[in-house]
DNA sequence: ACAATAACTAGGAATTATTACTAGATAATA
DNA sequence: TATTATCTAGTAATAATTCCTAGTTATTGT
């Protein structure tokens, strides 16, 4: 693996938001350090860091979000305002239980809440 | 809703099986009995199944997978042989407990747990 | 510092999953 | 059985992502 200006860029850019962001996004913040960057340039290095296990993938409705969080945790995605936010829910309980009950090696629990948020609760 | 003959079949395809089909296998079947249906039909209608609550959608990968199971459960995914298989976790201890910590109203709990299943562990 | 080279990029074409459009077909109804 | 609103087949369009290729760049040995 060689060193790139591009790749160290698209890293910056994940790891410098919150907000769980998308192919496109990350492309169009990258583009104010380096502008003639290609879209499948930021696609491929996502990929790559993620392999490299630097950075996460979630699955969100059929499109893929990025997170510098690689540890385990999990999401509560609000259907008003469509965010996702990070919360801790998995124990090593958990894991065992499943592991035992369903003789079953997990390598990751993937969890999200849907619902609404406190800000959009009626 | 008017009856439709594509409709009726296209249920009783997904509600033939637990292997959560995706939309390509659900119209390589329904051809079978109705070989000039259209895979445009096939979306539509698995969609307005869906919105009516007689079949769920499972986000799996990028790709909408369906379910006749309407009952909320979850999913053990095997990265071997790819398989989805479905367990019951979520009690109303979990739900209530995350109503409670996070302000979160929730409607619906995905659980995904990724690894190996009993085949597949060497 | 310089040449050789393997890995990387930009730009665009290709692919995959899905939705949109439209003329004609069909179920419901009166 | 005529009317009509909904549905379908077939195809075009869209969106997200991957693939391809000629040219660029980081690395390594000299």
């Amino acid at each position: 693996m060689r060193y790139s200006h591009q790749r160290e860029t698209i890293k910056k850019v994940v790891y410098g938001t919150d907000s769980h962001p998308t192919a496109e996004w990350v492309f169009r913040k990258t583009k104010n350090f380096i502008p003639k960057i290609s879209l499948g340039t930021v696609y491929r290095n996502l990929k790559v860091l993620a392999e490299m296990g630097q950075i996460s993938v979630i699955n969100d409705d059929n499109i893929s979000r990025y997170d510098w969080n690689t540890n385990s945790h999990n999401h509560l995605k609000c259907k008003e305002c469509d965010s996702l936010i990070d919360i801790q829910l998995v124990n090593d309980d958990l894991v065992s239980k499943i592991e035992k009950q369903f003789k079953f090696d997990v390598d990751d629990v993937e969890i999200t809440i849907i619902g609404t948020c406190s800000k959009h609760i009626k």
